[in-house]
DNA sequence: GTATATAATCTAGCATTGCTAGTTTATCAA
DNA sequence: TTGATAAACTAGCAATGCTAGATTATATAC
């Protein structure tokens, strides 16, 4: 009998469904758009099906961000895999950073910028799919710093720092190349 | 008849009183604490009075934020000010900027990563006081670089990113200073 | 001093939000 | 077919940003 089975399959399914909704609707219109009303008519259920997914609001914009690190994961192996030096790795891993963050602001907002409860820097609680995305990062840094978890965080911080800056008009959008050599110019040399 | 005069005086005082009740709140509760209704009881007013001083709840952290560049602006002078030399002026505003990020949360929040209006890239929109903030951090850069401009920019961002990923648990606090000196010792080297 | 116009303020309430208690409907095993 | 369990829904609460309309205080004209 898979009746269980696919009950199981369906709920997962939906569960699949409210995210996608989510992101979607973040994506076009903003998380602001995002309420639980709306994702249910989004799904053609009633609101509390919703919180039988999900704990509170807050938790599906934890699960978009966790499907956004392991999107972020991947396209950064990607990128280390296709470069032809290490250099270059370094260098199309960090213009990567940025075109993700800034082509995927929503995303990018649910994984870094909204409240949520995802932590990094505790090696207990935090999460596979963000310690990945870490370990992809600290991969392409590695080959030109002694301490590469030092050299990673900070060349972590300042390609956020610069995705946000630029996603709040608060640097020139025109210049980021010019902005990115130097984070990477710098990071060379210690 | 100065009448007009104490009208204006006390509206001034009473706007003051608003902004002030918000930061205090904020910062002990997080700016989700800050309630037209809070704010209300707060100055011992009606909640129609707060809107007529700011169209809206956004306008009121904008408000904050201002104070928090004018704060931090001279905070950033006077770091540069009292340093031996140009290296030790950069090195001591790296170190003054995550002080005051971390040191004022909520203030450091309005200015950055709350939704608000303000902008900096565009010469014409941009408010005096963030110009000022820029151009502060941009006198302890510019002895080091070409281009001061995107110097500034990268440096920054760089210090945004590390304070943004350090509040909220991604980077760990205990080797705040190694990271700064690999930005700083970076940013000499261009 | 009193009446009147204006400015200042308040009361009351709307619409939206996240979330939930309590009820109804569908599903499955006996 | 029946009874128990699971699944879903209706309805509503409390909090929020914000505002229309009534009310009170204030200043000016007589």
């Amino acid at each position: 009998m898979g009746i269980a089975e696919r009950k199981d399959r369906q709920r997962t399914e939906r569960e699949h469904h409210i995210t996608q909704a989510a992101r979607l609707i973040a994506e076009r219109e903003g998380w602001n758009a995002v309420t639980i009303r709306r994702l249910a008519d989004e799904i053609e259920y009633s609101q509390p099906v919703i919180y039988s997914h999900f704990e509170n609001r807050d938790a599906i914009v934890e699960a978009v961000a966790v499907e956004g690190f392991r999107e972020f994961t991947s396209e950064i192996q990607e990128v280390a895999r296709g470069s032809a030096d290490p250099r270059k790795a370094l260098e199309n891993a960090a213009t990567a950073y940025l075109a993700f963050a800034l082509g995927n602001p929503a995303l990018y907002a649910a994984m870094f910028t909204l409240p949520t409860s995802l932590r990094f820097a505790d090696p207990e609680k935090t999460r596979p799919e963000l310690r990945a995305a870490f370990r992809a990062l600290a991969a392409v840094v590695a080959p030109f710093c002694a301490d590469a978890e030092i050299a990673t965080e900070t060349f972590w911080a300042s390609l956020h720092g610069l995705a946000e800056l630029e996603r709040t008009g608060r640097i020139r959008p025109n210049v980021r190349a010019e902005r990115l050599a130097l984070v990477v110019h710098g990071l060379l040399r210690s």
